[in-house]
DNA sequence: CCTTTTATAGTCGTGATGACCATTAAAGGG
DNA sequence: CCCTTTAATGGTCATCACGACTATAAAAGG
């Protein structure tokens, strides 16, 4: 910045992409919108828009995301910068530059038409078909970076709800990484881990059916797990 | 950016700011500019400048980084995009978006004066004194990342030669982490790691002065550290 | 009452790691 | 030339984390 008083600069367009995440029926989701017009007329999107002259990149995210989800308060959601995607030519309009995010939802509310016209859904991720500009791009950063983050940080209960059972937990983990974990020695991990999850004294719940009911959790005050939670290295790959 | 044909947008100025990181003399040192104009004249800043209408925030950040650090070839060095900030007030001129990126340096080229009129310094890190803009943020941002990605990634030997000894490997982690390692456990560990280095067969190399002649060792084709070296923990946090 | 399902408890062996100690190979000083 | 200093390298040992596995408990459903 410090070449601002020689260098002639260009006016760029910024906005704002949202990868915003949930789990539904042990499924990980995004929600995208259709667009109606072109480009990409019909494709689905990750939705977005631009930032506004008073807002931060972080502050336009949180309104999109209250937007699109129609939820009334979402300042408690996870709410993480991915990168900033800035080639010329990712939107043929006009230059773009474009600040990525990822959202983590606990529940998901049902898909709807946002304070956009354009109609928002919850689509399976992987089952998205080939996304507007280079949204696949960034959902799959997005992707990666959760995924990666799960490791090393308390990231995962960003997914569940206020209160939840540590096999809620684990199936974050399970989705979002495509693997099985075995349930013991996640226990085990986990509430060794000090600050991770903190009991709710004196309750249990079923977890929709049979089974012997579980006891209740809540997030605890750590941020970062020490040592990390590491996921099963892939065959074929060196440990 | 599915609102791109419903709202207005505003111009925003972009800018790409650079943490030059390297190591001199067992320390870490940044590469800052000194403000001449105002605002913030006289305090030292990042490098960085304004995007050009062709460029990606990566060009832009390696052109920048060419300028500055006057090497011929920057195209081996590592960069990274940390983040964007955008806070509406960051610069009281102008709306500015920012990116930025931190790159490490094998080797201190002398600081001098880059392809801009303002002088380039390495500075020790922790006592550059209060930077312009929000620069402090900026790097204490680079440094955070840089020593958690020590952790579980190959990038410490972005900071060595082609060619470099354990002992400089270890004092890369020393010097980011601000901490001491052992010296066996963290040979066991780093030659434990397939493809995190490989020996330079038959050579050896006086350090500088006294003691045994090291091995050298280039860097292997890993990129991600399974499991990860992880920094010994904080006095006082959970474990 | 028995099976199924899920949660919870514990065991055991292996591997990674931290804390050490020992040896080797150089430089420097008397 | 010997002795000290310095740094690299090689090794031990106890502990801990973790993967694999078995067992028990508590619910629903037939």
């Amino acid at each position: 910045m410090d070449g601002y008083d020689k260098y002639a600069h260009e006016p760029f367009a910024v906005t704002v992409d949202l990868a915003v995440l949930t789990l539904r029926d042990g499924a990980l989701h995004v929600l995208l919108v259709e667009r109606g017009q072109e480009p990409y007329a019909g494709h689905r999107a990750l939705p977005g828009g631009f930032l506004q002259p008073d807002e931060s990149a972080e502050t336009a995210a949180r309104r999109e995301l209250a937007e699109e989800t129609g939820l009334s308060d979402v300042s408690g959601l996870h709410l993480e910068q991915l990168r900033t995607y800035s080639e010329p030519g990712r939107d043929p309009r006009m230059r773009v530059v474009s600040v990525a995010f990822a959202a983590l939802l606990p529940h998901a509310p049902e898909a709807h038409g946002g304070g956009d016209a354009a109609r928002a859904d919850w689509v399976p991720y992987g089952t998205a078909g080939p996304l507007a500009f280079d949204h696949d791009r960034i959902l799959t950063d997005a992707h990666d970076r959760v995924g990666a983050k799960l490791e090393y940080t308390c990231l995962a209960t960003a997914f569940c709800p206020p209160e939840f059972t540590l096999g809620e937990l684990q199936r974050v983990y399970e989705t979002v990484w495509g693997t099985e974990l075995d349930r013991p020695n996640f226990r085990r991990k986990v509430l060794a881990t000090p600050g991770f999850v903190e009991p709710v004294p004196g309750t249990a719940r079923l977890t929709g059916g049979r089974g012997k009911p579980a006891a209740l959790y809540r997030a605890g005050t750590a941020t970062t797990l020490h040592p990390p939670l590491l996921r099963p290295p892939r065959e074929g790959r060196p440990t």
